[in-house]
DNA sequence: TGTACATCAGTGAACGCGCGTTCACTGATGTAC
DNA sequence: TGTACATCAGTGAACGCGCGTTCACTGATGTAC
């Protein structure tokens, strides 16, 4: 790995080591020093690859939207076999996000960052966001044409859902244990949101 | 308000203090020297009061608690006028208590503090918590007894999706603008869930 | 009512710490001849 | 292939800053006589 003088790829390594630290820390308690030390760097030496910390809590945030889109197109998969399939798949990825890749999760939603100050990670966010409402729309046209809800509502209720759930049952957090996994809640939770939707079947 | 050498009630404004400092930036960016400040007290006079920053933080989500919880026991009107009413009343309740008390909720939700370090804490969050949990039981009775999901579940889901819009919606949050107010999407939201428990008619 | 005194809520100076950031520098790497 | 040199990724020391916390102190308050 390190192979004297010049590191080789300071970087990503610097990207990896921000990652564990807020993965462990949360966003507030990453700091560019430490993640230098994690690095086996001076701190100025960062300074070689990134304007500043707050760049390169930028740049974790930019990959952790990167890999959140590409997870979402995949669980997407074209709409198929089914909208509805496609839909529920794209819920579920997100918390499978949240729980694979903490630290990306972290440092997207939770650091606060202001998506307008860095118009690139506003742009590869949106990326990610269009994918559920894609999925959102297309379940739109299944459903009985009066009484369609808008679907960017219904995406922005799964994506809340999706949140609060992670938030709030998959860390240790204040809105204390149940005795479901957060799976099991947002899977359920999905289900009966769709059967008031009309879209499954009210006895299953 | 300032009676010379001694302050008066200087607990609660320093309690204060630290509101309007969480409230507008954040639980990390509330500090006990800018607290003190605020409050036109050198910092080493806070520590007649509290232990440290984090006891001072603590009691602030303490008094946030209290107020939660009578607030949501008001929505939840003793289940009347309808148990449903009562729990489309706690939702809404979480989503104006956010509204109005920003600081008590980051400092309850945001802050990251230990519950199980501050057992009294944990007693007065467990308190707010049972009423949502009593209405969603409640509620529970008035559903076709083979079908009916735990209760624990659904006030899960609630509680969830709550906090989801808040977090995602009702700030500048990278969750994005939505055309919809948080309290319409949450309005909403809750109708679509409660159809799919089957305790509001279809056709609404 | 007036004085002596205990209490205790505040002051102000000082501390050590880790932070982000800067700067002049050094030495490894890779290219030109 | 070997040497001279430009490039540039890293070092190491230093900075100013605000933080939480401590300590000996002071002076206002309120009580006992």
């Amino acid at each position: 790995m390190k192979q004297g003088y010049h590191h080789g790829n300071l970087r990503q390594a610097l990207v990896e080591a921000a990652l564990v630290l807020t993965a462990k820390l949360g966003p507030t308690g990453f700091t560019l020093s430490e993640a230098a030390k994690a690095a086996d760097v001076t701190p100025a030496a960062v300074y070689r690859h990134f304007a500043g910390r707050d760049d390169l809590m930028a740049e974790v945030a930019r990959q952790g939207y990167a890999i959140f889109a590409a997870l979402m197109e995949f669980a997407y998969n074209n709409g198929q076999p089914t909208a509805l399939a496609a839909f529920e798949a794209t819920g579920r990825a997100y918390l499978a996000f949240a729980r694979k890749y903490p630290g990306h999760y972290k440092a997207m939603f939770e650091s606060g960052l202001n998506l307008n100050a860095h118009p690139d990670l506003a742009l590869v966010a949106q990326k990610a966001r269009s994918v559920l409402e894609k999925a959102a729309e297309q379940l739109s046209q299944h459903m009985p044409q009066g009484k369609r809800p808008p679907s960017s509502m219904f995406s922005a209720h799964i994506w809340a859902l999706s949140h609060g759930v992670v938030e709030l049952y998959m860390r240790g957090a204040p809105g204390a244990q149940s005795p479901f996994t957060p799976e099991d809640l947002l899977e359920a939770g999905i289900g009966i949101y769709l059967r008031g939707l009309g879209l499954l079947p009210p006895d299953l």
